[in-house]
DNA sequence: ATCGATTGACTAGCAGTGCTAGGATTCAGC
DNA sequence: GCTGAATCCTAGCACTGCTAGTCAATCGAT
């Protein structure tokens, strides 16, 4: 028994750092720099072993993306509770929410743009992806008014990953977006025009 | 003179066809199938020639990025030239440009996901980028108030985006898509909640 | 009409990709 | 110490974007 425990311990300690290497590798140089084989030169193992872990490379991005998931979801909550009123968390976590994409954006990459196959807004969500999913819900759903919270959410993140993704491209001018963040907060909290 | 007249107006049709060729194939088998083998193949020419009319890949799918936001500019239009009031046209806008995205979606990636070298935002972008770009800011000015109103049309497109992004990758679930107009038209135009 | 030069397209190949079949090696259990 | 199973690696497949070098067709000049 302790023999077969050892090795899928070490099992595991390989599986994470298969994960952690991609992901340092894509923050470092981009996802089109993670290929099976640097990735396999970088944690001193052959390109098999990648799939004896993983169903591809796909499924390893994956694994990235829900980290990624539960990292923001603590970012937003800790945000939420250094906020006082609901408008402050809203501005807070809108803040959060784009500094977190600013700050890792192999990461958000993964999460949010790359094709990977996970279940999003289902039953088999993994609970990263709902706690994330989460606390935008909760933070947002004071604001929604008679409206259905959960489509009212949708719409305000379609903004904020809007905004990351174009300013990130180049679409819209990436200096102006403390600009549009005063202006999403006031569409949201209803501030003075 | 008219020799090299024809062979111009020969190059440029296969130009035009390459990028004819291109958008079909992605549009039927998404772009992953665009290779530029297969490319080749159809327009029943070697691989090389592709490279004696684009830089690269890139350049092609640039091309096609353009055709796309020249179309998307005079979709935008038409629907601006159908409607009575402001609002009317706002939402019109609104509809139009997510079933732009929604009827092209290998287009819509190479004008707004794909990484093309494009210059956005700039004084070198291509007009129908511009014409594009000016629809929307031109159809949501009424609305910015004392706002900037090129950054509040960013936050709105950046709106759009994210709904037409989050939709395709299942991150938002593709049937409220309705409802999540509805409360984007109300925010707009500050209909009753 | 013929020749020489030039254009232009093609064949073949490079370095790299994700992924896998098959063999070699190690190691636990007897 | 031996055997069988688990594990890992070497080698390779079919593909990718892209390019060097060759060869043929075409055109202008004589």
């Amino acid at each position: 028994m302790s023999i077969q425990q050892r090795r899928e311990r070490e099992r595991a300690q390989r599986h994470e750092l298969i994960v952690r290497t991609a992901r340092e590798l894509a923050e470092s140089e981009g996802w089109e720099a993670v290929t099976t084989r640097r990735l396999s030169e970088r944690i001193d193992y052959s390109q098999p072993v990648l799939y004896s872990h993983f169903t591809g490379k796909d499924a390893i991005i994956g694994a990235v993306a829900v980290q990624g998931f539960a990292e923001l979801a603590d970012a937003l909550a800790a945000a939420r509770a250094g906020a006082g009123t609901t408008n402050e968390a809203v501005v807070a976590v809108i803040r959060t929410y784009l500094a977190f994409a600013d700050a890792n954006p192999a990461l958000y990459d993964a999460m949010f743009v790359l094709a990977i196959d996970l279940p999003f807004a289902q039953a088999a969500t993994p609970a990263p992806l709902q706690a994330a999913f989460g606390q935008l819900h909760d933070v947002l759903a004071p604001l929604a008014g008679d409206r259905d919270s959960g489509v009212f959410a949708e719409v305000w993140w379609s903004t904020m990953h809007g905004l990351v993704t174009l300013a990130r491209g180049g679409r819209i001018p990436a200096g102006a977006q403390e600009q549009r963040v005063a202006i999403l907060v006031d569409q949201l909290t209803g501030a003075p025009q």
